[in-house]
DNA sequence: ACCTATAGGTAGGTTGACGATATATGTAGT
DNA sequence: ACTACATATATCGTCAACCTACCTATAGGT
């Protein structure tokens, strides 16, 4: 799952919304970073309906504009929870990495981190 | 940036690694849920050696097979620490909104804009 | 002889994100 | 009235990234 799919399924996730909202909810929860396209959001709403992840919860006419509601299924939250804690753990080991005080001098390259497979150096 | 990319800049976050390593790297790093091909391997790492967030570190021959070693740049050094940073953060909304009691009942759009006032969309 | 692990690489197909474009209504300024 | 912008949904073609499958080659185990 690529992000801008992560995060419209994260703005599903507290209550359904459509189309136009998610795009600004995207910008919001990026910090404006993301800034969605229509045809990435509706060409991931047809996937995501496709799995399962998201249903359509209404379908109204407000103020003369069509306006179609999605919102998260219970497998879309499953997912959303998982993908979430996946992305924590990455987030987490390459903090932790960039963090470990590397004895990297030259002519001493790999001799940092696990063994190489019993296969040193020549 | 993808998640394999991710990965692969983490695997190298601690020290240089040739690119079988680093697939068994990314493998332990996911814990076993990411085995990455050769395919994705070498496509990514031109990717980055062309974006400057890599560079080989060293270049031997072993044991009569050659053996090209990776390391992170310090714009790769960064640009890890930024997308470790941000993916933290959207995992951090997604959970919190999964976890937000919603008053989203059935009947209960309100929230949502008014009831439909027209027919269904096309 | 065969298989597995190590090590590096190419070819081709699929997926998903994106820009461009189309349609239509409401609101605000001039 | 006209123009511009925001709201709202949708399709199409392109491209980057990823993935499957395949290939070469050495070392060591069964």
């Amino acid at each position: 799952m690529q992000e801008p799919t992560l995060l419209l399924l994260t703005a599903l996730a507290d209550a359904p919304r459509h189309g136009y909202a998610l795009i600004q909810e995207v910008a919001a929860i990026s910090d404006g970073r993301v800034k969605m396209r229509t045809g990435t959001l509706y060409g991931a709403l047809d996937r995501l309906l496709g799995q399962g992840l998201i249903e359509v919860a209404a379908e109204e006419v407000v103020d003369g504009r069509a306006r179609r509601t999605y919102a998260l299924t219970g497998a879309g939250r499953e997912a959303l929870a998982a993908e979430a804690g996946r992305l924590r753990a990455v987030a987490t080991e390459a903090e932790r990495r960039l963090t470990k005080i590397r004895a990297m001098l030259p002519g001493n390259a790999g001799s940092q981190g696990r063994p190489a497979s019993g296969g040193g150096l020549s």
